[in-house]
DNA sequence: TCTGGGGTCCTAGGACCC
DNA sequence: TCTGGGGTCCTAGGACCC
Protein backbone atom coordinates (compact mmCIF):
# COMPACT_ATOMS: atom_id res chain seq x y z
CA UNK A 1 0.00 0.00 0.00
CA UNK A 2 1.55 3.53 -0.92
CA UNK A 3 1.69 5.84 1.97
CA UNK A 4 0.00 9.03 0.68
CA UNK A 5 1.17 10.75 3.75
CA UNK A 6 4.52 11.92 2.54
CA UNK A 7 4.85 15.45 2.55
CA UNK A 8 1.89 15.74 5.31
CA UNK A 9 3.50 16.61 8.27
CA UNK A 10 0.24 18.20 10.42
CA UNK A 11 -2.33 15.94 12.08
CA UNK A 12 -5.25 17.22 13.65
CA UNK A 13 -6.80 14.75 16.29
CA UNK A 14 -10.14 15.25 17.22
CA UNK A 15 -12.23 13.24 19.51
CA UNK A 16 -15.16 11.25 18.35
CA UNK A 17 -18.25 12.62 20.64
CA UNK A 18 -15.99 13.81 23.59
CA UNK A 19 -18.45 14.29 25.87
CA UNK A 20 -20.63 11.66 25.39
CA UNK A 21 -17.58 8.85 24.52
CA UNK A 22 -16.38 9.83 28.29
CA UNK A 23 -20.10 9.66 29.92
CA UNK A 24 -20.52 6.38 28.07
CA UNK A 25 -17.37 4.13 28.86
CA UNK A 26 -18.57 3.51 32.43
CA UNK A 27 -21.77 2.86 31.94
CA UNK A 28 -22.31 -0.72 29.96
CA UNK A 29 -25.76 -0.18 30.55
CA UNK A 30 -25.71 2.97 27.75
CA UNK A 31 -23.74 1.34 25.20
CA UNK A 32 -26.71 0.55 22.79
CA UNK A 33 -28.94 3.56 23.99
CA UNK A 34 -28.93 6.93 22.24
CA UNK A 35 -27.33 9.19 24.99
CA UNK A 36 -27.33 13.39 24.79
CA UNK A 37 -25.10 15.18 27.23
CA UNK A 38 -26.69 17.98 28.51
CA UNK A 39 -29.46 19.35 30.68
CA UNK A 40 -30.94 22.06 31.88
CA UNK A 41 -34.73 22.78 31.01
CA UNK A 42 -33.55 25.86 28.84
CA UNK A 43 -30.10 24.06 27.87
CA UNK A 44 -28.78 23.02 24.91
CA UNK A 45 -26.65 19.27 23.12
CA UNK A 46 -23.18 19.74 24.66
CA UNK A 47 -22.79 16.79 23.00
CA UNK A 48 -24.64 12.95 21.81
CA UNK A 49 -23.75 9.59 21.11
CA UNK A 50 -23.52 8.34 17.15
CA UNK A 51 -27.27 6.30 18.24
CA UNK A 52 -28.66 9.95 19.03
CA UNK A 53 -27.41 11.68 16.15
CA UNK A 54 -29.16 8.90 13.52
CA UNK A 55 -31.80 10.44 15.30
CA UNK A 56 -31.24 14.48 13.96
CA UNK A 57 -29.55 15.55 17.65
CA UNK A 58 -26.74 17.51 17.41
CA UNK A 59 -24.26 19.32 19.36
CA UNK A 60 -25.75 23.00 20.23
CA UNK A 61 -29.26 22.09 19.59
CA UNK A 62 -31.88 23.04 22.37
CA UNK A 63 -32.61 20.13 24.63
CA UNK A 64 -36.08 20.78 23.86
CA UNK A 65 -35.66 20.35 20.14
CA UNK A 66 -33.41 16.73 20.99
CA UNK A 67 -35.72 15.39 23.31
CA UNK A 68 -38.50 15.42 20.63
CA UNK A 69 -36.48 14.61 17.72
CA UNK A 70 -35.22 11.36 20.05
CA UNK A 71 -37.51 10.85 23.03
CA UNK A 72 -36.06 7.38 23.90
CA UNK A 73 -32.65 8.78 24.48
CA UNK A 74 -30.77 8.98 27.81
CA UNK A 75 -29.70 12.48 28.94
CA UNK A 76 -26.70 12.50 31.26
CA UNK A 77 -25.48 15.83 32.92
CA UNK A 78 -21.58 16.92 31.91
CA UNK A 79 -19.05 15.95 34.42
CA UNK A 80 -16.10 18.67 33.59
CA UNK A 81 -13.72 17.29 35.95
CA UNK A 82 -14.18 13.83 34.24
CA UNK A 83 -13.25 15.49 30.66
CA UNK A 84 -10.46 17.87 31.94
CA UNK A 85 -8.74 14.48 33.24
CA UNK A 86 -8.82 12.32 30.11
CA UNK A 87 -8.20 15.48 28.38
CA UNK A 88 -4.92 16.02 30.45
CA UNK A 89 -3.65 12.56 29.78
CA UNK A 90 -4.51 12.50 25.81
CA UNK A 91 -2.77 15.39 25.73
CA UNK A 92 0.48 13.95 27.71
CA UNK A 93 0.06 10.81 25.21
CA UNK A 94 0.61 13.12 22.17
CA UNK A 95 3.13 14.89 23.92
CA UNK A 96 4.84 11.54 23.96
CA UNK A 97 5.19 11.54 20.07
CA UNK A 98 6.06 15.54 19.49
CA UNK A 99 6.53 18.89 21.30
CA UNK A 100 5.04 20.71 18.78
CA UNK A 101 0.71 19.94 20.36
CA UNK A 102 -1.05 22.79 19.83
CA UNK A 103 -4.45 21.78 21.93
CA UNK A 104 -7.54 23.78 20.46
CA UNK A 105 -9.68 22.50 23.45
CA UNK A 106 -10.76 19.87 25.46
CA UNK A 107 -11.13 17.63 22.76
CA UNK A 108 -8.95 18.04 19.72
CA UNK A 109 -4.98 19.20 18.69
CA UNK A 110 -2.67 19.75 16.22
CA UNK A 111 0.21 17.93 16.55
CA UNK A 112 3.54 18.45 14.28
CA UNK A 113 5.03 15.27 13.50
CA UNK A 114 7.56 16.23 11.46
CA UNK A 115 10.71 15.37 13.45
CA UNK A 116 8.96 12.51 14.58
CA UNK A 117 9.03 10.47 11.14
CA UNK A 118 12.60 9.30 10.98
CA UNK A 119 11.96 7.57 15.00
CA UNK A 120 8.16 6.51 14.75
CA UNK A 121 7.31 6.43 11.08
CA UNK A 122 4.92 7.72 8.47
CA UNK A 123 2.53 10.23 9.91
CA UNK A 124 -0.33 7.50 9.04
CA UNK A 125 1.39 5.26 11.11
CA UNK A 126 1.74 8.00 13.97
CA UNK A 127 -1.86 8.65 13.35
CA UNK A 128 -2.86 4.89 13.79
CA UNK A 129 -0.82 4.32 16.99
CA UNK A 130 -2.27 6.96 18.59
CA UNK A 131 -5.74 5.95 17.96
CA UNK A 132 -4.81 2.27 19.03
CA UNK A 133 -3.22 4.23 22.34
CA UNK A 134 -5.89 6.20 23.10
CA UNK A 135 -8.40 3.57 22.29
CA UNK A 136 -6.24 1.27 25.00
CA UNK A 137 -5.69 3.79 27.27
CA UNK A 138 -9.06 6.01 27.27
CA UNK A 139 -11.74 3.60 25.74
CA UNK A 140 -12.88 6.34 23.25
CA UNK A 141 -12.34 7.03 20.22
CA UNK A 142 -10.65 9.86 18.16
CA UNK A 143 -10.55 10.82 14.34
CA UNK A 144 -7.26 11.96 12.61
CA UNK A 145 -6.53 14.63 9.73
CA UNK A 146 -3.27 14.49 7.92
CA UNK A 147 -2.35 17.20 5.14
CA UNK A 148 0.57 19.42 5.02
CA UNK A 149 -1.34 22.20 6.36
CA UNK A 150 -3.29 23.29 9.56
CA UNK A 151 -7.43 24.36 7.86
CA UNK A 152 -6.69 21.27 5.08
CA UNK A 153 -5.83 18.99 8.23
CA UNK A 154 -9.18 20.21 10.27
CA UNK A 155 -11.35 19.27 7.43
CA UNK A 156 -9.74 16.09 6.61
CA UNK A 157 -10.40 14.76 10.67
CA UNK A 158 -14.12 16.08 9.86
CA UNK A 159 -14.35 13.56 7.13
CA UNK A 160 -12.65 10.86 8.93
CA UNK A 161 -14.81 10.62 11.44
CA UNK A 162 -16.01 8.87 13.29
CA UNK A 163 -13.13 6.60 14.23
CA UNK A 164 -10.82 6.93 11.14
CA UNK A 165 -7.96 8.68 9.43
CA UNK A 166 -8.14 10.57 6.19
CA UNK A 167 -4.84 11.60 4.22
CA UNK A 168 -5.10 14.65 2.16
CA UNK A 169 -1.67 14.81 0.30
CA UNK A 170 -0.79 18.47 -1.41
CA UNK A 171 -1.61 16.99 -4.77
CA UNK A 172 -5.48 16.48 -4.15
CA UNK A 173 -5.97 19.45 -1.52
CA UNK A 174 -8.13 21.21 -4.54
CA UNK A 175 -10.17 18.49 -5.72
CA UNK A 176 -10.60 17.30 -1.73
CA UNK A 177 -12.00 21.23 -0.98
CA UNK A 178 -13.87 22.26 -3.73
CA UNK A 179 -16.89 19.92 -3.35
CA UNK A 180 -16.92 20.67 0.33
CA UNK A 181 -20.39 22.98 1.42
CA UNK A 182 -19.04 26.72 2.51
CA UNK A 183 -20.05 25.84 5.97
CA UNK A 184 -17.19 23.83 6.47
CA UNK A 185 -14.45 26.38 5.83
CA UNK A 186 -13.04 28.32 9.02
CA UNK A 187 -14.94 31.53 9.53
CA UNK A 188 -18.27 30.80 7.86
CA UNK A 189 -21.03 30.62 10.28
CA UNK A 190 -24.74 30.86 9.33
CA UNK A 191 -24.51 33.95 8.59
CA UNK A 192 -21.58 34.61 6.24
CA UNK A 193 -23.19 31.19 4.45
CA UNK A 194 -26.43 33.07 4.18
CA UNK A 195 -24.45 35.61 2.25
CA UNK A 196 -22.68 33.74 0.52
CA UNK A 197 -25.53 32.16 -0.98
CA UNK A 198 -26.90 34.80 -2.35
CA UNK A 199 -24.69 35.30 -4.29
CA UNK A 200 -24.74 32.04 -5.51
CA UNK A 201 -21.92 30.42 -3.91
CA UNK A 202 -22.43 27.30 -2.44
CA UNK A 203 -19.48 25.28 -1.99
CA UNK A 204 -15.64 25.80 -1.28
CA UNK A 205 -15.44 25.83 -5.36
CA UNK A 206 -17.55 28.52 -5.82
CA UNK A 207 -15.79 30.61 -3.32
CA UNK A 208 -12.37 29.63 -4.95
CA UNK A 209 -13.69 30.88 -8.10
CA UNK A 210 -15.09 34.27 -7.47
CA UNK A 211 -12.56 37.19 -8.08
CA UNK A 212 -11.17 38.56 -4.42
CA UNK A 213 -12.83 41.98 -4.36
CA UNK A 214 -16.73 40.06 -4.99
CA UNK A 215 -16.47 38.38 -1.95
CA UNK A 216 -14.70 40.97 0.01
CA UNK A 217 -17.50 43.69 -0.91
CA UNK A 218 -19.79 40.67 0.44
CA UNK A 219 -18.24 39.72 3.99
CA UNK A 220 -15.53 42.33 4.56
CA UNK A 221 -12.01 42.55 3.41
CA UNK A 222 -10.65 40.80 6.00
CA UNK A 223 -13.07 37.27 6.23
CA UNK A 224 -13.11 37.63 2.44
CA UNK A 225 -9.00 37.04 1.59
CA UNK A 226 -9.03 34.83 4.40
CA UNK A 227 -11.89 32.95 2.70
CA UNK A 228 -10.23 32.56 -0.97
CA UNK A 229 -7.12 31.38 0.92
CA UNK A 230 -8.77 29.05 2.52
CA UNK A 231 -10.73 27.79 -0.66
CA UNK A 232 -7.32 27.37 -2.20
CA UNK A 233 -5.78 25.60 0.62
CA UNK A 234 -3.56 28.74 1.13
CA UNK A 235 -2.82 28.31 5.05
CA UNK A 236 0.67 29.13 6.09
CA UNK A 237 -0.07 28.77 9.83
CA UNK A 238 2.58 27.00 12.21
CA UNK A 239 1.65 25.30 15.33
CA UNK A 240 2.28 26.93 18.64
CA UNK A 241 3.06 24.33 20.94
CA UNK A 242 0.61 25.09 23.63
CA UNK A 243 -1.69 24.08 26.03
CA UNK A 244 -5.50 25.44 26.02
CA UNK A 245 -5.47 26.62 29.01
CA UNK A 246 -1.78 28.26 29.09
CA UNK A 247 -2.35 31.63 27.10
CA UNK A 248 -2.97 34.37 29.24
CA UNK A 249 -6.80 35.14 28.92
CA UNK A 250 -7.68 38.98 27.41
CA UNK A 251 -11.11 38.89 29.20
CA UNK A 252 -13.18 36.70 31.66
CA UNK A 253 -16.59 36.71 32.18
CA UNK A 254 -19.58 34.77 33.69
CA UNK A 255 -22.94 34.83 32.39
CA UNK A 256 -26.35 32.70 33.26
CA UNK A 257 -29.86 32.46 32.32
CA UNK A 258 -32.45 32.64 34.28
CA UNK A 259 -34.94 29.63 34.75
CA UNK A 260 -37.51 32.32 34.06
CA UNK A 261 -37.38 35.26 32.64
CA UNK A 262 -37.76 38.20 34.72
CA UNK A 263 -38.44 41.69 35.11
CA UNK A 264 -37.82 41.79 38.63
CA UNK A 265 -34.77 44.29 39.53
CA UNK A 266 -33.60 42.92 42.68
CA UNK A 267 -33.62 39.40 41.20
CA UNK A 268 -31.61 40.57 38.10
CA UNK A 269 -28.95 42.74 40.07
CA UNK A 270 -28.59 39.66 43.04
CA UNK A 271 -27.32 37.81 39.63
CA UNK A 272 -25.25 40.37 38.70
CA UNK A 273 -24.10 40.45 42.41
CA UNK A 274 -23.11 36.75 41.80
CA UNK A 275 -21.59 36.88 38.40
CA UNK A 276 -19.15 39.45 39.70
CA UNK A 277 -18.08 37.63 42.89
CA UNK A 278 -17.37 34.38 40.16
CA UNK A 279 -15.78 36.61 37.84
CA UNK A 280 -13.92 38.80 40.46
CA UNK A 281 -12.20 35.24 42.43
CA UNK A 282 -11.26 33.79 39.13
CA UNK A 283 -9.55 37.28 38.52
CA UNK A 284 -7.73 37.28 41.95
CA UNK A 285 -6.52 33.19 41.53
CA UNK A 286 -5.17 33.80 38.26
CA UNK A 287 -3.71 37.10 39.65
CA UNK A 288 -4.56 39.25 36.88
CA UNK A 289 -6.93 42.62 36.92
CA UNK A 290 -8.83 44.45 34.03
CA UNK A 291 -10.53 48.15 33.45
CA UNK A 292 -13.18 47.10 31.49
CA UNK A 293 -16.47 46.21 32.63
CA UNK A 294 -18.88 44.91 30.51
CA UNK A 295 -22.49 44.24 31.81
CA UNK A 296 -24.48 42.07 29.14
CA UNK A 297 -28.45 41.72 29.09
CA UNK A 298 -30.19 39.41 26.67
CA UNK A 299 -34.36 39.92 26.41
CA UNK A 300 -37.15 37.80 26.26
CA UNK A 301 -37.06 37.96 22.48
CA UNK A 302 -33.11 37.10 22.38
CA UNK A 303 -32.13 40.81 21.38
CA UNK A 304 -28.78 41.11 23.53
CA UNK A 305 -27.35 44.59 24.23
CA UNK A 306 -24.29 45.59 25.98
CA UNK A 307 -22.97 48.24 28.20
CA UNK A 308 -19.24 48.69 29.17
CA UNK A 309 -17.52 51.32 30.91
CA UNK A 310 -13.65 51.45 31.39
CA UNK A 311 -12.12 52.46 34.67
CA UNK A 312 -9.17 54.88 35.17
CA UNK A 313 -7.02 51.78 36.89
CA UNK A 314 -7.35 48.31 36.74
CA UNK A 315 -9.46 46.13 39.56
CA UNK A 316 -10.07 42.82 40.46
CA UNK A 317 -12.38 43.61 43.58
CA UNK A 318 -15.67 42.22 43.97
CA UNK A 319 -17.25 45.49 45.24
CA UNK A 320 -16.11 47.67 42.60
CA UNK A 321 -17.17 45.24 39.59
CA UNK A 322 -20.42 44.82 41.09
CA UNK A 323 -20.69 48.43 41.40
CA UNK A 324 -19.94 49.56 37.65
CA UNK A 325 -22.37 46.55 36.22
CA UNK A 326 -24.93 47.66 38.71
CA UNK A 327 -24.55 51.56 37.42
CA UNK A 328 -24.26 49.95 33.51
CA UNK A 329 -27.67 48.09 34.44
CA UNK A 330 -29.14 51.28 36.03
CA UNK A 331 -28.27 53.32 32.49
CA UNK A 332 -30.62 50.90 30.80
CA UNK A 333 -33.42 52.43 32.20
CA UNK A 334 -35.47 49.10 31.82
CA UNK A 335 -39.55 49.19 32.32
CA UNK A 336 -40.69 46.20 32.89
CA UNK A 337 -38.30 44.57 30.25
CA UNK A 338 -38.18 40.49 30.27
CA UNK A 339 -35.00 39.98 30.80
CA UNK A 340 -33.59 36.03 29.71
CA UNK A 341 -29.86 36.45 30.52
CA UNK A 342 -27.28 38.44 32.61
CA UNK A 343 -23.58 38.86 32.18
CA UNK A 344 -20.41 40.17 33.86
CA UNK A 345 -17.12 40.43 31.56
CA UNK A 346 -13.80 42.41 32.81
CA UNK A 347 -12.00 42.82 29.63
CA UNK A 348 -8.09 44.13 29.25
CA UNK A 349 -6.96 42.19 31.77
CA UNK A 350 -2.90 42.43 33.12
CA UNK A 351 -0.76 40.84 35.56
CA UNK A 352 -2.23 42.05 38.83
CA UNK A 353 1.86 43.03 39.83
CA UNK A 354 1.74 45.52 36.79
CA UNK A 355 -1.42 47.61 38.81
CA UNK A 356 -0.19 50.76 41.13
CA UNK A 357 -3.15 51.67 42.96
CA UNK A 358 -1.91 53.41 45.74
CA UNK A 359 -2.52 56.30 44.18
CA UNK A 360 -6.27 55.91 43.60
CA UNK A 361 -7.17 52.94 46.17
CA UNK A 362 -9.01 55.06 49.07
CA UNK A 363 -9.63 53.47 52.58
CA UNK A 364 -13.06 51.92 51.24
CA UNK A 365 -11.73 50.59 48.32
CA UNK A 366 -8.82 49.18 50.26
CA UNK A 367 -10.85 47.26 52.64
CA UNK A 368 -13.18 45.77 50.02
CA UNK A 369 -9.76 44.13 48.54
CA UNK A 370 -9.28 43.03 52.04
CA UNK A 371 -12.89 41.81 52.19
CA UNK A 372 -12.23 39.89 48.74
CA UNK A 373 -9.15 38.18 49.91
CA UNK A 374 -10.42 37.01 53.39
CA UNK A 375 -13.56 35.17 51.23
CA UNK A 376 -10.44 33.97 48.82
CA UNK A 377 -9.11 32.36 52.10
CA UNK A 378 -12.29 31.13 53.02
CA UNK A 379 -13.39 29.59 49.97
CA UNK A 380 -9.96 27.83 49.77
CA UNK A 381 -10.98 25.95 52.81
CA UNK A 382 -14.21 25.33 52.87
CA UNK A 383 -15.29 25.91 49.10
CA UNK A 384 -17.83 28.47 47.42
CA UNK A 385 -21.01 27.46 49.19
CA UNK A 386 -19.27 28.96 52.60
CA UNK A 387 -19.01 32.61 52.03
CA UNK A 388 -21.31 34.60 49.74
CA UNK A 389 -22.81 38.27 49.89
CA UNK A 390 -25.48 38.54 52.24
CA UNK A 391 -28.22 39.04 49.23
CA UNK A 392 -27.22 35.56 48.19
CA UNK A 393 -28.43 34.10 51.16
CA UNK A 394 -31.60 32.67 51.29
C1' DT B 1 -40.54 24.30 27.11
C1' DC B 2 -36.68 26.75 20.92
C1' DT B 3 -32.02 28.86 21.24
C1' DG B 4 -25.71 27.53 27.26
C1' DG B 5 -21.48 29.37 28.65
C1' DG B 6 -16.75 30.25 27.88
C1' DG B 7 -14.11 32.92 24.93
C1' DT B 8 -11.78 35.75 20.49
C1' DC B 9 -11.71 38.90 16.78
C1' DC B 10 -13.56 42.41 13.59
C1' DT B 11 -15.98 46.63 12.26
C1' DA B 12 -17.39 51.22 12.70
C1' DG B 13 -18.16 55.77 14.57
C1' DG B 14 -16.84 59.43 17.59
C1' DA B 15 -13.60 61.61 20.78
C1' DC B 16 -9.29 63.25 21.32
C1' DC B 17 -4.45 64.25 20.46
C1' DC B 18 -0.59 65.73 17.68
C1' DT C 1 -10.44 81.17 5.56
C1' DC C 2 -14.93 76.09 4.58
C1' DT C 3 -11.75 72.53 6.86
C1' DG C 4 -5.65 67.67 6.96
C1' DG C 5 -4.57 63.27 8.25
C1' DG C 6 -2.93 59.68 11.24
C1' DG C 7 -3.09 57.15 15.54
C1' DT C 8 -5.27 55.52 19.67
C1' DC C 9 -8.92 54.87 22.91
C1' DC C 10 -13.64 53.91 24.00
C1' DT C 11 -18.11 52.00 23.08
C1' DA C 12 -21.59 48.89 20.82
C1' DG C 13 -22.72 45.27 18.12
C1' DG C 14 -22.08 41.13 15.60
C1' DA C 15 -20.04 36.84 14.00
C1' DC C 16 -17.70 32.91 15.05
C1' DC C 17 -15.44 28.90 17.54
C1' DC C 18 -15.48 25.01 20.96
Amino acid sequence: MTDLSAGCHLLHIDMDAFYASVMIRDRPDLVDIPVIVGGGHRGVVLSANYLAREHGVRSAMPMTRARRACPQAVVISPDYDAFSTVSSSVMETFRQVTPVVEAMSLDEAFLDVSGSIRRLGSPVTIAEMLRARIHDEQRITCSVGIAASVSVAKLASRRAKPDGVVVVPPHRVTSFLHPLDVVELWGVGEKTAEMLQRLGLHTVGDVANTPLRTLQRAVGAGLGSQLHDLAWGNDRRTLTPRRHTQEPDKSMGADETFAHDTDDRAVILREVLRLAAKVSGRMRSARVAGRTITLRVRFADFTTITRSKTLPEATDVTQEIHRTATRLFDSLGLQRARVRLVGVRVEGLVPRHTVHRQLVLGERERSWAEADRAVDRATRRFGTAAVRPASLIN
